[in-house]
DNA sequence: ATTAATAAAGACCGATCGGTCTATTTTGTA
DNA sequence: TACAAAATAGACCGATCGGTCTTTATTAAT
């Protein structure tokens, strides 16, 4: 059976993008090196050239791991039937959760990874978009739901709120760069908390 | 006498960190190489390291330089008189000019650099440190005064509002980037401004 | 057990990295 | 104009970069 090849295969590949993904998110792309991944997978360059065609190839997968695994264990359907304030409350709560470490190390890999690469590497920045995009479009979701239920202000613009908290969320994650201090994550959160309360009718 | 010397290394010394400032902001620190600089100053590498000891030492001195670019020229006594809103108002306005390209490419260094160097250099994460919080103090100082004036509410609390407002000019800065469109500054400073609104005692 | 296919190792490549050092040029002094 | 000092050029260094290629293990099929 072919079956066993591709298991390890799978099996090696997923190996090398998880360590990869945690140094690119540490390190950058540009401040990690191939030898660097050697080292956190223990295999030799031959072996990871065996999966990879290049740096690059290994920076597009590690980062799609890394997002993938900030978003895929957040289920929607969880929030089935609960009040849109609520729902994005639960959002930004389970974000903070997901971006606390040892769990992702080197902070919100969208906010890493577009700094970085925006004006280097156009590849790499539509894949940021793209994420970027699908936090948006989720937002984006919960309000125009909470306008249709009539729970949210039908002057509320669906789009431009999502932007001011992915903004002010990020903002966040930058200061908790910046002073290390998880607590600047909390307080950004809390006020999108207040931006949401504030677009509720009541 | 000794000036005309003194004067040729400052001079050249400023022509150096203008250059790597401007590359260093747009490819990052481990992206910019020391031929890179080369290359933007005309110079050999012998002329380059007679200013400065290491790359380290001029990636400080181009961090110090971009960020007093975009402070240096901001006249803290031209508020003198207006109301509290009008002066963050007016400091916002400035920024949104002062990071507009070609004037400065890359976007902003406190953002770019913050990002980068976060888990991997103290030295310049501290300079960062050190420049945001001028900025934080620049609002902190705006907001006391107002509440001294009582134009702002007294329940208004200075830092927590100066996080604020910098941390949604620096999540649209980060939006800037992802889409390439400027307009991300300026919606995100125009909430900045029903923030600063929002205090206002009337 | 033999053979074919796959995966991984690791020697090797030219290019470039940050940094040093000496020779040369430019500048100021006498 | 001769000399000293300062500034710059550019050859040179070992280390490391991303990437290739051949050899060696490993695994599956016969």
């Amino acid at each position: 059976m072919k079956q066993k090849y591709t298991d390890k295969k799978a099996m090696t590949n997923k190996r090398i993008v998880e360590k990869a993904a945690e140094l690119f998110n540490i390190k950058g792309y540009a401040g990690t090196s191939i030898s660097d991944i050697m080292k956190a997978t223990g295999m030799e360059k031959g072996g990871i050239y065996g999966h990879f065609k290049s740096k690059k190839e290994i920076a597009l997968a590690a980062f799609e791991y890394n997002m993938n695994r900030v978003f895929k264990s957040f289920d929607v359907n969880s929030l089935n039937g609960k009040p849109s304030a609520e729902k994005l409350h639960i959002l930004f709560r389970y974000l903070e959760k997901m971006y606390d470490e040892p769990y992702l190390s080197g902070g919100c890999p969208l906010l890493n990874t577009a700094t970085e690469v925006d004006d280097t590497d156009k590849e790499l920045l539509l894949k940021v978009r793209q994420y970027l995009d699908k936090f948006k479009r989720l937002i984006c979701e919960i309000i125009k739901d909470g306008v249709k239920a009539k729970e949210i202000s039908s002057k509320t613009e669906p789009e431009e709120f999502a932007i001011a908290c992915i903004e002010i969320f990020e903002g966040g994650n930058l200061l908790v760069k910046v002073y290390n201090d998880k607590s600047y994550r909390a307080k950004a959160i809390s006020r999108i908390k207040t931006l949401i309360d504030s677009e509720i009718m009541r």
